[in-house]
DNA sequence: AATATATTTGACTATTCAGTCAATTTCCAT
DNA sequence: ATGGAAATTGACTGAATAGTCAAATATATT
């Protein structure tokens, strides 16, 4: 019922990248609304605030990349290999984000978590939400591999929180220096963590 | 000759603490001068703009840390050693500013250049450096674990890379979790990462 | 066709923002 | 003591900020 709409929608993705390349504080309602083609009355009927708004497209964003990590990360695959393919998509990710923007743009959700943190609990919590349920899909793998004896850690929990502090600490370099190239070490740098038994050259 | 001040230290100081804290985006001119107890024309009379004061403000915040890191990393210390001493300085760090404030900080460097590396060229250039510095430090520790056989690692340079994203990926999930216990991994994870091998227990 | 419901419009606050400036004050060096 | 250099003052600008609102409009359902 009602008048049907693709404002909300066109919103949520906007704020997404915009916040993405840019962040959240160097990004006005404005500039989304303008980007969007919404006007900020619109804006403020669909979200009650900027804040909102950054919250719920991060969870959106989430909502639409969920598939795939499902399938990079599908048990039918070899833990090793899945990590492998990760560190890979993350790689071409970057690449792609880098060569649309001109410059590298990290990771989305610690990008945002880390500028606002202690500023805004609300995408502190979601920021730490989204963050843990990519441990989890880390986790997983290494339980796996854990089991056929693929790797030397002990804790597949704290295996997996040590494979994501390294991800997004180089991720985070990456950026800082606008160098693609240090994503490189990426997958090396992982199986490192992990002590993965060497395999397939 | 002319009139003396303290006022340019005060708002060096006040910035540093205020964007580490906060962030770049929320912490105003205003602001920083309310609490460095500065009139706006005294902060543009030292300063061109914003952006020269938090990159003068971090620059002047290493110099004062600088001789900490000297001591920490001193060649006279066992190479391991100097790492163990640097990640518990690290967590000193965190908790003492955690106490403070009421959350966990992270990295000051890491917060601002993530913030601003796609925004402000200046301010990625310098939050570059002074990462580069801090891995520096690792590294020299590094090159002389692996002349004495200390470390599993081939190449100190590469290793550094990678002991210091890791450190900076943990720093950025305790902030964004507001978890100092996070921290509690700081040192195994690092030696991990180098392939220390077992020291005394 | 009528109506209820949802969306759109765009002008409107009131505040905060970074940055400017000319006049004034302070005090070091002579 | 005084002249010159540097710091201080605080009011000012104009743009940008997040958020508001009442009236207009479109549409899906009945």
């Amino acid at each position: 019922m009602g008048r049907p709409s693709e404002a909300k929608e066109k919103l949520l993705q906007v704020a997404f990248d915009l916040i993405w390349n840019q962040s959240y504080g160097s990004v006005s309602v404005d500039h989304i609304c303008a980007r969007a083609r919404v006007n900020k009355g619109s804006f403020y009927h669909f979200f009650p605030s900027k804040s909102d708004l950054a919250v719920a497209a991060y969870e959106e964003h989430w909502r639409e990349k969920q598939p795939e990590l499902d399938k990079i990360f599908s048990p039918q695959i070899p833990p090793l290999e899945r990590l492998e393919r990760w560190c890979r998509h993350i790689c071409n990710r970057q690449k792609q984000k880098a060569e649309k923007y001109g410059h590298v743009c990290g990771c989305p959700y610690a990008s945002l978590g880390t500028e606002l943190a202690t500023q805004d609990e609300k995408i502190r919590v979601k920021a730490q939400e989204l963050m843990d349920r990519n441990i989890r899909y880390v986790e997983s793998a290494l339980t796996d591999a854990k089991r056929q004896g693929l790797v030397s850690i002990d804790n597949p929990q704290a295996g997996a929180r040590r494979v994501y502090s390294s991800v997004l600490g180089l991720l985070l370099q990456a950026k800082v220096r606008n160098e693609l190239e240090l994503l490189q070490d990426l997958e090396p740098m992982v199986m490192n963590t992990i002590g993965a038994r060497e395999l397939a050259a």
